[in-house]
RNA sequence: GGCGAGGUAGCUCAGCUGGUUAGAGCACACGACUCAUAAUCGUGGGGUCGAGGGUUCGAGUCCCUCCCUCGCCA
């Protein structure tokens, strides 16, 4: 039995995701931490909302609200639909938790002792009307390359060239469109990533294992142009961490709080404290998952994340940590995921484009998505949402190969051999067949589930149920019922045993279904079927049974049309 | 522009360090069965593996050039 510490990025707080961010991180995640409970490990699976930072105080504004009650309700909101879709997380934390604030300041305190911290003074646009610095995207006006007249003060979005604030003709505040703009002085810390550089590629080049997609961003940050470059880790904002030297105050930086990426990654810690505070449970029950001279040396750390927010997880965060000095965890594995892209576009948060995960759980339960997202993750590159595909791989797989095989064995049981599991008879070479095709598909779906292939897991798990129609299909008890009564019962109890084991086997992708297939079987053993024989006769002659109702429903070709008309278009 | 990923059957995708007739699911055709959610099982048709060169006894799999798509550029 291993520990596994299982994070999965966490969502920012101002608004609900769409299904790519659920399939970029959080089902994956939910998925792993799921089947490493199935095999008996010891998990902590951890989540949080991303709560600081400037588009949650615009978000709190546009909504007339404090900027932490917003937070508050939207994490409440987001906890809502995290359980809507199963997602088992151990804590569902907050990055504005007191816990993050003293990490962080911690973290900020420990870093400077050891002169990773730099204070920068620098120039920034602050608007006198908004009382408040503009970070360079919140400043808009007239492209001095292009003559486009919204470009970003980051960037000109038509002609793409890359800006300073100062650049921009006619400036004026995106917020307020004040034009009483002016620059002023300021100061900053900055995360001196330079310094750790070679210590950071020292560490990536060891980690031969990750996925390409992981490790080829983050050399490319390491590498690229001058390397990797030092950081801001503070901003001129109301809403954050106030910026401290540990419990002290930072002379010269009152009234500043920490960048919202610079607390992020640390409440994933944090969220740990969180959980353990929730539980009642000391300092001792989160550390030993976090801190390697308490208890962590043997933890396996598996992060779950989107490509846009790798050069984070691999470089920031480990810089954090490394710069401290102290034994905090470090991942041991990333899995990183494309995009996916719906119906021959992207997601879009800002143009409500796609399926929200909120509407996605207004339509249909829980288990429908998780099926098609997870056999359907991108994993090797972007892939596509399309209402044809997800109609098709859901009345397919879960209806006719996985469901129809529960109802076809129940009904058939119930009908001819009575309400419980039926006695006699005794198994052939064509059941060893079974048996032997059954532990080889398990062993392939092991395997992927280990190494976190998700599409192919799930291919190998439908496999698994296909087996069993396989089987259905050339014992056809429906015939040999009429002349070997004795026969047809043992091929039952096989199936119904099958049925259970599908359930514990189903868990990870499916909870729900699996939970109505062992309570139709009336069972409560959820143990892996790492003794397959024994499994196969969990459910013994005489024992107890229920029909139950279709475990999934098919989609009609009216509401697929429906669905795709409803969300095409912009989300009110 | 730089960097990265990708272009494989109608669709969604597998194809590791190059090696027998390029695979899966769906869709399609035919057949079997009738227990089951008009479900299931079997068989089959279908691809010049983006284009063009090259290395090799042999390339989807390595090298070069080009075309196209997508993403990132703090």
């Amino acid at each position: 039995m291993a520990r596994i510490l299982i994070t999965s990025a966490i969502p920012y707080i101002n608004g609900i995701k769409h299904l790519g961010n659920l399939v970029g991180s959080q089902l994956p995640a939910d998925l792993y931490a799921r089947y490493c409970r199935g095999r008996g490990h010891e998990v902590m699976f951890l989540c949080a909302t991303d709560e600081h930072g400037t588009p949650a105080e615009l978000a709190a504004a546009k909504a007339g609200q404090p900027v932490d009650q917003f937070c508050a309700e939207m994490h409440a909101v987001q906890k809502g639909i995290a359980e809507g879709f199963r997602l088992s997380f151990d804590h569902f934390g907050r990055s504005s938790s007191q816990r993050n604030h003293r990490l962080t300041q911690h973290f900020a305190g420990a870093l400077a002792a050891n002169g990773f911290i730099e204070e920068v003074s620098e120039k920034q646009v602050f608007s006198v009307t908004d009382n408040r610095f503009l970070p360079d995207r919140y400043i808009t006006g007239t492209c001095p390359n292009c003559g486009y007249e919204s470009a970003r003060g980051d960037q000109c979005e038509n002609c793409t060239k890359q800006l300073d604030p100062t650049d921009l003709i006619n400036p004026r505040s995106a917020i307020s469109g004040s034009t009483d703009l002016e620059v002023r002085e300021t100061t900053h810390l900055y995360l001196r990533q330079r310094s750790l550089r070679d210590e950071i590629a020292a560490w990536i080049d060891s980690k031969t294992d990750w996925p390409v997609l992981t490790t080829s961003i983050a050399k490319k940050w390491l590498n690229d142009g001058d390397g990797l470059q030092d950081r801001g880790i503070t901003r001129d904002l109301f809403w954050g961490v106030p910026v401290k030297k540990g419990d002290q105050p930072w002379p010269g930086m009152e009234g500043k709080v920490f960048y919202v990426w610079f607390d992020a990654p640390i409440e994933y810690i944090a969220c740990a404290a969180e959980w353990a505070d929730a539980h009642g449970l000391g300092e001792a029950a989160w550390e030993r998952w976090w801190r390697t001279d308490k208890g962590a040396d043997d933890v396996r750390y598996v992060q779950f994340m989107g490509k846009d927010n790798v050069p984070f997880h691999t470089l920031s965060f480990p810089a954090t940590i490394m710069g401290s000095r102290e034994p905090w965890k470090l991942v041991d594995y990333i899995k990183s995921f494309n995009y996916l892209n719906y119906d021959g576009g992207q997601f879009s948060t800002s143009q409500g484009r796609g399926v929200f995960m909120d509407q996605a759980l207004s339509i249909l339960p829980a288990d429908y998505w998780r099926w098609w997202l997870l056999s359907h993750a991108p994993e090797n590159s972007d892939s596509e949402f399309t209402w044809e595909n997800f109609q098709t791989s859901v009345n397919k797989d879960l209806a006719d190969v996985l469901g129809n095989l529960v109802s076809r064995v129940t009904k058939f049981a119930k009908s001819k051999l009575g309400d419980t599991v039926p006695a006699g008879g005794s198994m052939g070479a064509r059941e060893a067949q079974l048996m032997a095709d059954l532990a080889t598909g398990l062993a392939a779906y092991e395997a992927c589930m280990e190494a976190m292939e998700v599409r192919k897991a799930a291919a190998e798990l439908r496999a698994l149920w296909v087996l069993g129609n396989e089987y259905l299909q050339s014992a056809a008890p429906w015939t040999v019922v009429k002349t070997d009564p004795d026969q047809a019962a043992a091929m039952i109890r096989l199936a119904l045993n099958l049925i259970r084991v599908f359930a514990v086997l189903s868990r990870p992708f499916i909870p729900d279904a699996a939970a109505v297939m062992m309570a139709a079987m009336r069972s409560d053993d959820w143990s892996w079927p790492t003794d397959l024989a024994a499994a196969m006769q969990a459910l013994p002659a005489g024992h107890g049974f229920d029909v139950p109702e279709n475990l999934f429903r098919k989609i009609t070709d009216e509401e697929r049309a429906d669905w795709q008309q409803r969300f095409s278009g912009v989300r009110a």
